[in-house]
DNA sequence: CGAATGTGGCTTTTT
DNA sequence: GCCACATTCG
């Protein structure tokens, strides 16, 4: 049916043609860069936006001038990297123009992919009630075939569950073939391609079986609707007419696919980000996509907002000379109306500990100067570089709320108990059946691998666990009656399901932690978390896609907030900014980290870490590298400060040398030694 | 045989 | 502190 469809022109009112009267004087409220993104006109653009330079309020502002202009904000889809900077944008649209924004879609890849899925996904196989695999689901169910294959070989080295996913992950969200990724990056394991190949098929099967989406499969399903369902494409691009999403620089290649397919029917799609900012290779992502994105939108115009608005001049120029090595990046000159300000301060401590201690006592200086504890915060590479600092800001009573590193809800406490209320809802769920099975006294993996068999395949799986007689024929009756309590006509809320499970659950995590009462509280929490939500598969999705990021310490006290300061990685701190920043261990082989050591593409990616860093600061900035540490990892004497900074002139920094008072080496002894 | 318990190796960053 | 593998126990 391929009709010729002859275009038709409704004629404008006179009323209609003459210019809308906006509510908002946007020339007055942004720079003229940011006035000519935001009022930017239909088709593709690109909005390079260097650090600090007003990014979000140029998107909020964007969402309120389409609305502004007469676009349905059920007709914007803001795409972001995570929910919370998505509300938060939202939310400042709405004081400008009002509850209308409440309309607008927003949410990250994954979450919109969740929601488009569970109401078009039929076509292509999801039923509605689909269960979502975090990485540590998507790990247990690859483990789960393996053996169910027979591919743990013994003889040869096979790559760890968690290696495998990284490796399958990395070949969806790059579009490269698996054969590619394990070739190219993981050369030690090329002898398993074969049985990865045969592995990852398995895997794929007993997802679809299962009705088990991981999140990859999210993103990957969603593209596969938008190009293979016609109705499904049409609804949706009739739906999202204008397409914002930030953070660009930090989307893969298969979200860039997503985005050309959402795009396709209008072109309506501005994308905001900086390159030097990309810092996300490690999961796909590929700052070409920024580089790359006119080429792919043909008549794509580019704005630059070029004016930092968070960081004194002192600190800028630190910031350019680490990016001027860049290899590769759009030219930008960041420049700043805060001339005056302190210099960056590098400091060489003897020691982790001596590198705690400095920035705790620090921290107490700056808050005798007027510096909050809201506004400082202390960045690092890599989760546990944290351990020792928050040891010391602990002994000395200093707040401090920690993000990145592990979520409570990877905890297994938190799994074990979810895995329960995901039996229940999807009871397809084979990872979390063999979770919940393996809990129970006398059963082991051949046991509940059985089981998982005669569950999957029964009407009444309950009764199969009735059934079961000899050692664990006890504890399978009674996670059998658990299980139907919830099920049945009772219509518990979420909040009482978590309550039941918790009581089955006790006795099992007493008997298995000694430290069971801190993991009591982080069940507490999931129960408080639990509270908000009605239904069972919307808590079971949220937390799948915005895992909350604190351990139980966070709920303890929520209302004092504003008087703790921060303790981040520094991927966790994209987009934020503080009056004073930390950055510890600057120090070579940490930061850049070995592991980078062996790639420019890696080692690239670095450089941006740390020019994120050091961005994040407004005033007051100090990079901390302890000396004669030794990396167990490599075996080597780490001593020497991070290699970003051997071009920049010391004359930028202010440099100290921390000594310890009392010692042999105190400040003149240090000096009569040192020249 | 299969479950429970013990031991050694290594640990980046996350939707 | 967590995962894979080794050994002991029922």
């Amino acid at each position: 049916m391929n009709r010729e469809i002859t275009p038709y022109i409704l004629k404008r009112t006179p009323e209609e043609a003459a210019p809308r009267k906006l509510s908002i004087d946007y020339a007055a409220a942004l720079n003229p860069q940011q006035l000519a993104a935001v009022t930017a006109g239909d088709g593709p653009s690109l909005v390079i936006a260097g650090a600090g330079s007003g990014k979000t309020r140029t998107l909020v502002y964007r969402v309120a001038y389409l609305i502004d202009s007469g676009v349905d904000p059920s007709n914007i889809l803001l795409l972001t990297f995570t929910r919370k900077s998505a509300q938060e944008m939202l939310q400042r649209a709405g004081e400008l123009i009002g509850v209308r924004s409440e309309r607008v879609c927003g949410g990250t890849f994954h979450s919109v992919a969740n929601m488009l899925l569970r109401r078009y996904g039929r076509a292509v196989g999801l039923e509605p009630g689909f269960t979502i695999l975090d990485r540590g689901d998507a790990e247990d169910l690859i483990a789960l075939v393996r053996s169910q294959l027979g591919l743990n070989e013994k003889d040869k080295r096979f790559p760890r569950k968690g290696t495998i996913a990284e490796i399958f992950s990395k070949s969806e969200n790059t579009l490269r073939s698996l054969d590619d990724i394990v070739v190219e990056e993981f050369g030690h394991f090329a002898d398993h391609l074969d049985a990865l190949a045969q592995l990852q098929k398995g895997y794929h099967a007993a997802k679809r079986q299962r009705q088990l989406v991981d999140y990859d499969d999210l993103l990957v399903l969603l593209r596969q609707l938008l190009t293979q369902d016609q109705q499904a494409r049409q609804a949706i691009s009739r739906l999202y007419r204008y397409i914002l999403v930030d953070e660009y620089q930090d989307t893969n290649r298969l979200q860039a696919d997503v985005i050309r397919n959402l795009a396709a029917a209008h072109q309506n799609v501005m994308v905001v980000g900086d390159d030097s900012q990309s810092i996300y290779a490690f999961r796909g992502a590929t700052f070409r996509n920024i580089m790359e994105f006119p080429a792919l939108f043909p008549g794509t115009t580019i704005y630059k907002l070029e004016e930092n608005y968070r960081s004194t001049q002192p600190i800028l120029n630190l910031a350019n000379c680490i990016i001027e090595e860049a290899a590769e990046k759009y030219a930008k000159h960041l420049f700043t109306r805060k001339l005056d300000g302190p210099l960056p301060t590098l400091a060489e401590a003897t020691g982790e500990n001596a590198q705690s201690r400095f920035i705790a006592q620090k921290i107490l200086e700056l808050r005798e100067e007027g510096v909050p504890l809201s506004e400082v915060a202390v960045l690092f590479r890599s989760s546990f570089h944290s351990f020792d600092l928050e040891i010391e800001l602990s002994r000395r009573e200093l707040p401090f709320v920690k993000r990145g590193g592990v979520k409570f809800i990877e905890t297994a406490h938190v799994k074990d108990l979810l895995a329960h209320l995901r039996v229940v809802a999807n009871p397809l769920d084979a990872v979390s059946w063999h979770r919940v099975l393996m809990l129970v006294e006398g059963v082991g993996p051949k046991k509940a691998q059985d089981l998982l068999g005669a569950l999957v395949k029964s009407a009444s799986p309950y009764q199969v666990l009735r059934e079961v007689s000899g050692r664990s024929g006890q504890g399978l009756k009674n996670l059998a009656n658990t299980l139907e309590s919830l099920s049945g006509s009772g219509e518990l809320g979420t909040a009482d399901q978590v309550n039941h499970i918790y009581e089955y659950y006790l006795p099992i995590l007493k008997e298995q932690y000694d430290d069971y009462p801190k993991r009591i509280r982080d069940l507490d929490h999931l129960h408080t978390i639990a509270e908000g939500y009605p239904e069972v598969d919307g808590f079971l999705s949220d937390l799948a896609l915005e895992p909350p990021d604190g351990s139980a310490i966070d709920v303890e006290a929520p209302d004092r907030d504003d008087e703790r300061m921060v303790l981040s990685t520094i991927h966790s701190a994209k987009g934020l900014e503080w009056q004073c920043v930390f950055v510890i261990w600057v120090v070579d082989g940490k930061f850049p980290s070995i592991y980078s050591f062996v790639t420019d593409e890696d080692m690239e990616e670095e450089r941006r870490l740390f020019y994120v860093a050091v961005t994040r600061a407004k005033r007051h900035l100090y990079l901390t590298y302890p000396i004669n540490v030794f990396d167990k990892s490599s075996g080597m004497l780490l001593s020497k400060p991070t290699r970003f900074l051997d071009h920049v002139s010391p004359s930028m920094f202010e440099q100290l040398a921390l000594i310890e008072e009392g010692s042999h080496a105190d400040w003149r002894g240090y000096r009569d030694d040192a020249y």
